[in-house]
DNA sequence: CTATCATTCAATTGATCTATTGATTCTTGA
DNA sequence: TCAAGAATCAATAGATCAATTGAATGATAG
């Protein structure tokens, strides 16, 4: 062995690493912040956790490196610490589904079913974006729409869908969006707009990977 | 929340890899498997760990969907589960070079400084070997060498490197690989040699990425 | 300066994880 | 069938982690 101390130090620093992303209530809040930036009583809203409870785990993710925090005001905002987060969560993702047959069972039981469609890739939906060809409904609720969307997209909470039936153009292609790959919002969109007979197809994976991919969007700054 | 259960069921079941991730030991078992299958006790003879912690360790792995195994006479040989899994650690990888800043210090401090020397690219490499320009050196253990190496390299151990020069051409320029980008075998050979006056540079990457990659590689058995 | 809101800290309990030890299973060769 | 090697299992003690609670900090409005 050349260096063992060496090796050794960058493997645990690594392992600090896994450890952030070894609990679900962490990995749930960094799906929430793929979103965007959120405030900690936000997050504690919506992921159903105490407010000391979601603090303390976002405080082992910013250790970790994972997210940033700055103060804005009396209150403080996490965000993640860069695209390549959003590229690991989604590494995980793939090998989970991929080696883990209760994960497999679970997508394949519970969303595609209701995926049988096959979904848009990001290229292809950007120039039919730009035709005109398509409406885009973003299906997240009204305030992460607010803090960034795809161009031109048509905010519809997945509550309001059968109240605004009659603003989309039954004549037109549909295609849903929301929060990733794996967000069960988009899927019940897509099922319920094919009941009433809608043209109806999910986006391949959500708004945080859209952006990432440095397509354009909206922001609300 | 359209099925927070599935949705926490998912979660849950991602966390399990994270929890795989989340230990030094079991990162270091999963780069030596990079390389190719190995034995349990093999494993434990490389990182000094006891035998029944290894293959403690191996398991956890294995029920995490990162690794496989399979029985060979009497011993078990245990390899990654799939090419996604370096690609995850790769990812983990450059999480923590990008946004640990203990870890852009350690590789700064002890990996870069002999580093100033660029690595040379998979690709551009492959063009150079068929060429016949450059004497590519694979200086780790013997043992690992013979499950699989690049075409035609020359296997020195970094041991044997001072011992065996007489083996490379001074007037080639000579390319040193070893394990994988944090490994720092390739690194030592390469200041060894440019200490001798020979024009080495290492391969960026190591053996698991090229064979990943796609390259062509000579293997035994 | 005080009251209030958002967040963090500190301390506790119960749960989970790790390395070690010694016994056990499984396979091969005699 | 028996003995030996390889790997796993089972049980333990020490360490680490998670959620809750209540107190403390920091920023803003009046």
């Amino acid at each position: 062995m050349s260096s063992p101390t060496i090796k050794h130090q960058l493997l645990t620093q690594f392992a600090r690493l896994g450890k952030a992303l070894s609990h679900p209530n962490r990995l749930e809040l960094l799906e929430f912040l793929a979103q965007g930036p959120r405030g900690v009583d936000e997050l504690a809203g919506v992921s159903g956790l105490s407010v000391a409870n979601t603090s303390q785990h976002l405080q082992q993710l910013r250790q970790s490196g994972l997210v940033e925090s700055r103060r804005q005001g009396q209150r403080v905002y996490y965000q993640l610490a860069g695209d390549d987060v959003v590229s690991l969560m989604d590494a995980l993702r793939r090998v989970a589904r991929q080696h883990l047959p209760d994960v497999d069972m679970l997508v394949r039981d519970h969303l595609d079913p209701r995926d049988a469609m096959e979904p848009v890739p990001l290229d292809q939906l950007l120039a039919r974006i730009r035709n005109g060809e398509v409406t885009v409904v973003d299906v997240r609720p009204e305030a992460e729409f607010r803090a960034g969307h795809l161009p031109g997209a048509l905010n519809i909470p997945l509550e309001e869908l059968e109240t605004r039936l009659t603003q989309i153009d039954p004549e037109r292609e549909v295609i849903a969006y929301c929060r990733g790959p794996y967000c069960v919002l988009a899927y019940d969109a897509v099922y319920r707009l094919r009941e009433r007979g809608y043209r109806a197809r999910r986006m391949e994976d959500g708004y945080p990977e859209w952006k990432t991919a440095g397509m354009p969007v909206e922001e609300t700054g």
